[in-house]
DNA sequence: TTCATGGGCAACCTCCTGGTTGCTCGTTTG
DNA sequence: CAAACGAGCAACCAGGAGGTTGCCCATGAA
């Protein structure tokens, strides 16, 4: 799993999480999660438009790869749920980013006023 | 420009920055943009080991076909420049997204309580 | 028990992506 | 001026991504 000590090292696994999060179909299958819970197979199909049962399902384990989502069969069913942890990670990569980006205006901003 | 009255909305221009940022080299540029400010394309190279200029600038295409980079020519340079609303914009998406999440944990919770 | 439904697997296809090379052009700089 | 450097453009290539179909299995409901 992702190691998330300094958010840097991390590029690698961060591009993963992006790149999954980075198709129509798949950040609607997210945000469904997100907002109605587990759901089964068929349910999360209906976010995805005009897709097969099969293309959904390989949505669903490219995000299972990098560990957005995980499954348990139920009966006949396979019940989807979101892993909001490596969420968060995503978010935590953009926040580092940021800050750098808030930290170099400073400087900038300083550098302005030493100057004037 | 993407429309962000609704992060609901913006799903598919969300999944294009999601997308452009899901590349270790991309991921890499946009780091090295937002630590070091404008840089020209050459020291851009430099975070993507092992790729050929005309790579590099490939990526930096799509990135500025997202909006997430801009760039001037300066005499026989090319200067890239970091746009960082859209990466806020990202950000956002994010939130909004694990608000939902929020959200639905509270009912759940509420429920569990009601019924104990 | 029978049949419909949700799912898994595998093969297959097409198009996009990430990468390259070769060439030319303009700008610096020695 | 001449050489070197940064960049743009176009062609090209291999592999992967997104999608489909066909077939079979198990479970649930009639």
């Amino acid at each position: 799993m992702l190691n998330h000590g300094d958010s840097a090292d991390n590029l690698p696994g961060a591009a993963q999480l992006f790149s999954a999060l980075g198709d129509p179909v798949r950040l609607a299958i997210v945000a469904r999660l997100c907002k109605d819970g587990p759901l089964p197979t068929i349910e999360l199909k209906q976010c995805a438009e005009g897709v097969s049962r099969q293309g959904v399902t390989k949505h669903l384990h490219v995000l299972e790869d990098v560990g957005l989502v995980d499954s348990d069969r139920i009966g006949r069913d396979r019940q989807w749920r979101l892993r909001a942890q490596q969420l968060a990670i995503v978010r935590t990569y953009l926040d580092w980013i940021s800050a750098q980006w808030d930290q170099r205006l400073e400087r900038l901003t300083e550098f302005v006023e030493n100057d004037a």
